[in-house]
Formats: structure tokens, sequence, C-alpha cells
RNA sequence: GGCCCAUUCGUCUAUCGGUUAGGACGCAAGAUUUUCAUUCUUGAAAGAGGGGUUCGAUUCCCCUAUGGGCUACCA
């Protein structure tokens, strides 16, 4: 059987930006052939001139580089199974389109898009077949001197596949198992069009996978009604023996409602459905990327592993290392998953809790530069490490911890309301002699020190912290209050606290 | 319409004939706490329906329903 070397790829036209499936549907791509050892592949399927979107190609490569998904070979990756961009190969598709014709395989039909709609709508359920092609004009219908002539007096053709009705094509899907279709209801695919001189998806991409030696064929369950179709293509090129093995993946579904999730989605349900953002050529509509928008890679890659997959264990936290020697293509459900919004979003924040807090620092000072802030990495990190626990998103981190770099200059309402008793200015006032003469300014000590003179006084140790807290962030939240002090420093508390007694009184 | 694929908590899923149907997200309650969170504990929550096969079906088969995909000179 096929004892060769794992090569898979992933295909994509550059018709747009690449979508949150289509990353799925490349990393699983990527596990498969990590776990093997094998080479993946990254070729462009731009047989589609009409379609073409400036900016798609360089985008998907960006995209997938981000996520930490690496190609071994392809468009501007190199290798010698070139060029992997089918534009570039049109010579070599002409070739085999030509045996297809000369065995008989294949033929010319001059039926024009008019005329087969104007055949569409004639007879019900119309389907170029070998039922209907008789009826056409075409190179079997045709006479060898009217074909020759039609040619030489330049009218455009397409060559489709000659498709022998009433045989049961089998798919031995490696998800979903022995997948029947009978070929009668398969039509005559247009596998190739003299007007561009190329082949359409279908030839391409038999041809392109034959000769670039590739094992698996992992791709959309779009495809599967297909698959019986290139079954046949490479039987007729006389390639069987080769033939790689098929796995056709669930699709991602939209969260709520129904149907496939799509690019419109995304912006009205409130999450990207790209991984970077988008900003379309044309119109100049930008959509929302994952990375834009504050996702990790690491947390976008395991979350989308998991969707479609599980390692059948209840371990959901998984590095790329460890997803690559896990992953199994019969463990991919065959059902459809909706996308969770929620789950991605709790996948993020759990990959920032595992952060190391330098890491998690250097991500933040952008965020805080975009507020106007310029802070020394080793406190941004001190202030990191308190808070990121809380945070689901590094920019979150901003309305989390803004007070640890600026003081706040209104109080909460509310919160004034509830914790600035009568006596919190006076005892504020007592806090600040008790705070000046301390020393070293640490959490411990401090603390320790500050909580003997509230007992030795015997004011409420709730009351006196919830006024602190106050005057030092504004609003009734943050962390340890002894964090925070020792955080500001002695010099910065004492003022916070001196101006919320002046303004709270 | 035709063909193909699918169907377990709201969502992602485990289960490969015998289980109190397990986990995670979300949700609720409680604990911890000087605040807000985090964290921890607990709880509610599922086999689409109907037939078979079997001592026994969530699991195997059939039908129905529902959902999805395909049905282009797009991929």
């Amino acid at each position: 059987m096929t004892q060769k070397k794992v090569r898979v790829l992933f295909a994509h036209s550059p018709t747009g930006p690449l979508h949150i499936g289509g990353v799925r549907t490349a990393l699983y791509n990527y596990l498969f052939a990590k776990q093997h050892g094998g080479d993946f592949i990254l070729r462009i399927e731009d047989t589609d001139s009409q379609r073409f979107v400036p900016g798609a190609e360089a985008y998907i490569i960006e995209a997938l580089t981000w996520l930490n998904i690496r190609f071994d070979e392809g468009v501007s990756f190199g290798g010698d199974h070139g060029p992997y961009r089918q534009s570039e190969r049109k010579a070599i598709y002409k070739q085999y389109v030509d045996q297809l014709l000369n065995d008989g395989l294949a033929y010319i039909a001059f039926d024009t898009p008019e005329e087969l709609d104007v055949k569409r709508k004639e007879i019900a359920n119309f389907q170029y077949d070998a039922s209907t092609r008789m009826l056409m004009r075409n190179s079997l219908s045709l006479s060898a001197e009217e074909v020759q002539a039609l040619i030489e007096a330049g009218h455009q053709y397409v060559v489709r596949v000659k498709i022998e009705p009433d045989e049961d094509i089998h798919v031995n899907d490696l998800i979903r198992g022995d997948v029947v279709i009978n070929s009668s209801v398969l039509d005559d695919k247009v596998i190739y069009k003299s007007a561009d001189q190329l082949p359409t998806y279908h030839l391409a991409n038999i041809v392109d996978d034959h000769l670039m030696e590739i094992s698996h064929v992992i791709r959309g369950e779009e495809w599967l009604p297909s698959a019986p179709l290139h079954v046949l293509l490479y039987r007729f090129l006389g390639w069987t023996e080769t033939m790689p093995q098929f796995a056709h993946l669930s699709l991602l579904l939209k969260p709520e409602g129904n149907g496939k999730l799509s690019k419109r989605d995304g912006d009205r349900l409130g999450f990207p459905v790209f991984p970077l953002e988008w900003k379309d050529p044309k119109t100049g509509e930008i959509s929302s990327g994952y990375r834009e928008s504050g996702y990790l890679p690491e947390a976008v890659v395991n979350f989308l592993a998991l969707l479609g997959w599980n390692p059948g264990n209840d371990k959901e936290v998984m590095s790329m290392d460890e997803l690559i020697q896990c992953f199994d293509l019969s463990r991919c459900s065959k059902s459809g998953a909706k996308f969770d919004y929620e789950k991605a979003k709790w996948f993020n924040h759990h990959y920032i809790q595992l952060m190391d807090n330098k890491k998690a620092a250097e991500l933040f000072m952008p965020v805080l530069e975009s507020h106007g802030v310029h802070a020394e990495l080793p406190y941004v990190e001190k202030v990191v490490g308190l808070m990121k626990d809380r945070a689901s998103f590094i920019k979150d981190l901003w309305d989390l911890c803004s007070f640890f770099f600026v003081a706040p200059t209104t109080y909460d309402e509310k919160t004034a309301k509830k914790r600035w008793k009568a006596d919190s200015a006076a005892q504020l006032g007592e806090l600040i002699e008790v705070l000046r003469n301390r020393e070293p300014f640490d959490v411990e000590g401090t603390e320790t020190e500050v909580k003997a003179w509230i007992e030795s006084k015997g004011y409420h140790l709730g009351n006196i912290m919830n006024a602190t807290r106050l005057a030092l962030v504004g609003e009734g939240k943050g962390p340890h209050i002894f964090d925070i002090t020792a955080a500001l420093g002695k010099e910065e508390t004492i003022r916070r606290i001196q101006q919320a007694i002046n303004i709270l009184k």
C-alpha cells in the first residue's frame, strides 16, 4: 500500500482572506504532517483568473506564520516540485488534458454559458452527462470536421470529463469510512477552459497532487461530493496506485442558528472570523482579525484544534508540540462544530495566566503607549504580575490596572458613598503619618505595621482599607491593598491619600 | 428538486452493547477576601422520534424528522 512519505498541503485560492475554517484545515494538515515527519506544502490555486484578489496570497502566509503553522515547501518557501502557483503550471495541465482527450475519456464542448442556461430552464434537473451530452454541441455529437472548423473559427470551448453512468464509485475516507456515490449523479465536469487555457480546480488538483507526490488530502467536507470525480480522474490518468488518501473534515458552523460560518458572521456577531485583520482592496471594508483583537496565537491554535477533534481524554490545554503528538484523523468528528466564541476567550484568558510576566509586560507596553503612558518595563512587569490573571486579553489590562500608572482624579460616586465614612478623612490623615515613618515600604512589613496601628486605635479594619483603596484606585476594585502601596511607592501613596482627603473631606 | 454527510447537556465533546452517560466553556450557588476579580467547591443541564437486532441499546440496522454540504467555464 502507501509506504510513501507523508506529504500534505494547504491549497487555497487567492480570492480573499483566509478564514478561520481554512486556518483549521491548514492546522490539521500541519499537525498530521509533523506527526509523521512529513512535508507541509503551500499551493496557490489561482485557476480562476476572474476572482483573483491582490494581497490574498501574502495574507495566507502571514496568517499561518503568525500562528506558527510552518510550511516546508511551496509558494515563497521553495522546493523541487514547483512551481506552486497553478497559474504558472499551464503547460503541465495542457499535456494531461490532451491525454484525456486522446484516450476518449474527455471531450470538447462548445456550449456557451447562455446556451447552458437555456437548457437548464428547458429541462428540469438538467445535468450535462451521459443522458444529455448528445443533445449538446460537443465533439461527441459533432463530426470531427465540424469540431475542427469551430476551433479554427476561434470559438472558445471547454473540455469535459466523460463520465460513464451506473457505476458505484467508492471513496475511502479516513474520517468517514467508505462513501459510495453512483456515477450517474455525477455530471461531465468542466476540467479545462480554452478562454484562459487554465484547468478548473478538479483537474489541476489531481494533476498537482500527483506530481507533487501528495500522500493525504485533508480538506473540508464541501469537497466530499466531488471526491468521486477525483477518484475517477486518478483512474483516467492511470494514477490509481499512487492516489492520495482522503479525509474530509466537518465544517465550522455559525454560533447561532445554522449554516456554515461565513465572512459576514464575524462582525455581525462581534467576533473575528479571520486570523488577521483584512482590508478589502476594492471596497476598503475592514474585517477584524484575531491577532488585532488581542488573541495569542497559542490560544487560537489550541481552540481551533479542539473544534472538531479531541485527543480522546480530558486534556484540553495543549501546546503545538502536544497537538502534533496526539493528533489523529480518526478522532475527528463527523458532524459540524458551532463556533463557540466564549470558549475561545477562555483559552486566551488561560494562556495569559500561563504566560510569564515579562512576556505579558512586553505585550502590554504598546497598549500603555497608546494611552500616553511611558513606563519602565520592570514596573510594568510587576503590575502585570499582579493583574494578568484577571485579563482575557492583554488590552483588558488597561482597564484593570490603569491606576498603577495614572492617579485617580475623580472618585467613583457609588463607591465613595459606601466606603468613605464620616471619619475616613481623619483616620487616613493619621494613616499618612504611619506610612511616612514606615521603612522599608514593602508589602508585608507595611501591612503588619498598618494593621497593628488599626488595632491599637480600635479602628474598623474594613473601613480603613476600603477608604484607602478608594483613595489609591478611585474605585472599589484592584488587588491586595499593600501590593498597590508597595508598587506605587511611599511618596505616591501618601500623595494619593492626601488628595482623597482634600477632595472627599 | 436530486445526491452526499451528519444528529449525546445551551456550546465543544468522551463513550467504540451492560456507566449513577464523563470532562470543558457558559450559567447558578457557596467558600476564600478589606474591594473587584482570580481561584476553589458544589449544582442544574444531554442520547431527535419511531421501528427493529439483542438477555440488554446512546452505541448496530432501517424509516422519519431536523441540520449541513454539493448540485458553476468558483474553489
